[in-house]
Parts: structure tokens; sequence; C-alpha cells
DNA sequence: TTCAATTACTACTTATGGGTAGAAATTAAA
DNA sequence: TTTAATTTCTACCCATAAGTAGTAATTGAA
């Protein structure tokens, strides 16, 4: 029960893009060495970033990458759903394919209550809010 | 952000068993065919929570697998801890390594709320709850 | 004792996530 | 035009989860 690395990894380099607004554009070795992420992982990673426009690419000298939208733009749940990481309201948290109000599997109520608040949770929290953290990892 | 097919094949038996506590044992085949789990699969998973002496195995003609303790004393998270599943204390949902009170993750605040009230379900949800809950899967 | 019904064990295959390597494409500046 | 700094693409490798196959061990009953 944990989100996925490229997840983890996308939301420590957006929400550190988030904290340094002041440099335009971030190159993927300044990114992979501040907060060290594997440097090929990381490339690999940042063009899905890119492919869901969320951030923009620059390529040759003096490129890098730069936000697409404005951070107080970009939720926490957008960079879930590049990762396939997102809670989706119709999946069954046991996996069965038939889950709803009246066949329901047997965690289905209790579910109910945390899956709600951890969807509010991913789909408030703007990478601007808790970028504005003191947060430097 | 789902649980691994193991814990979620592992509750769907285990409340299946204890939604018919009336025959003592229940075989690999039954549950298998009922629960359209595939046997091979389920049979190792069943060693699995043996293992954990939350169920006993009796083999050879007429075994099967029935409770080693009451389902009103079997939790959840028991059967998440089995197969690495639970959501530990000291866990950051980010993957730091030092995610505590003071240096902390960028989703530190926002995911305590979500993640108290997940442990506290997976805590305090017992088989026999879930089980009376007419859950036919 | 033999047989059939059962779980356990060992070893394998396949799929997926995580990670790496090398070269191609792009671009600003010298 | 050349060079160096950058991202992108393609193709791998490795570890783990998911699933399968075959056989050994166990046991109640005929």
């Amino acid at each position: 029960m944990q989100l996925s690395k490229s997840s983890q990894y996308a939301i420590r380099i957006l929400s550190y893009m988030a904290n340094h607004k002041d440099s335009k554009v971030m190159t993927a070795t300044e990114l992979s060495e501040k907060l060290d992420i594997p440097y090929k992982f990381l490339t690999k990673i940042m063009t899905d970033i890119v492919k869901a426009q969320l951030v923009i690419s620059i390529r040759g000298r003096d490129g890098g990458y730069a936000f697409a939208r404005e951070p107080s733009e970009i939720l926490i749940n957008d960079i879930l759903e590049i990762f396939h990481d997102a809670i989706e309201d119709e999946q069954c948290v046991l996996g069965i394919g038939f889950c709803n109000g009246i066949t329901k599997c047997a965690l289905h109520d209790q579910w109910m209550e945390p899956k709600m608040l951890m969807q509010k949770m991913f789909r408030e929290s703007t990478l601007e809010k808790i970028a504005g953290q003191g947060c430097k990892i």
C-alpha cells in the first residue's frame, strides 16, 4: 500500500521546482543531484511529465525543464494520474469487477471513508500549497 | 496506490471463510472455485497464511483450512502484514528516509490524516465485523 | 495395505516496475 | 560551422510480483 517510485520521485521533483520558482529552468543534472534521484530514471520520468503537459522541456544548451502552468494550477492528483497511481472512483479495493452500491466487496463500506479523504487530499493539494511549507526535499 | 493481489485474495478468502463458519474446514478447491482465484496461487497464499498462524491446515483426506483463532480476533491489518502491505508508522509516503516531525517530506502534513484513518480502519476491522455484511465475495 | 483426497514444497514462467546504456536530436554560443 | 550542453528515444538489464507445473508428504477410509 504505497505510491510507485515514479510518483514519489515526480512529486518530489515538481515540489522542488515549485520551491525554486526564481530559477526559470532547471536541468535534469541539477534535479538529479539535489534530490538524489538516478539521472537516467529522472529523465525518463520527466519525459512522461512533459507529455502530460505539466512542464515544458527546453532542449539543447541552456535547456532544462520549466512549468507549463502555474504550480497553483497543478494538483498532486494530476501527477498520480500520469503513473496510474490515482485512486479511481469505480476501482475496488479488493479488485473485484462488480463492486458498487448493490453488490459490494467485503471492505466496501469500511474503505469508503479513508478512500474519500485520500482522494480529497490528492485532488485539493496544489504544488504551490505543498511547496510553501519549508520542505527542502 | 492499491493492495497487492495477494492481500486482496487473502482478505476475500478469509472473509469468505468467516462467512461460512458452519463448515469447519474448507478446501482449496472449494475456495478457488467459489472465489474465482487460481488454484495454485491460492494454495501458495494459504501456505503463507498458515505460517502466520491465522489459519491451520489439515492435510490428507477430508483436510482443508480452518481458523486458528476466532474471526473476531483477526484484523485486516494482520493479513496485510503477511504480504508487507500494511502502512507502517515510520514509513514516508514519498519514500524519503528522514521524514519525521522535524525534517519532513512535502506531503507529510497532508498525508497524516488520511494515513491515520486508513491505519485505524485496517487495525480495527475484524474479519467477523466485515463478514457480517451480507457480502458473498 | 492400498487408494484417493488433500496440503506443502520446489522450481519454473511471465509480467511489470525500477533502473541503466548508448546514441540521436536539438540548440545556444563561441 | 563547430562544439558543448542539453533532452529524447530505443533498447536493454535486474528484481519482484503474479501465476503455473509437477511431485512429495500426509491422512482417513475402504
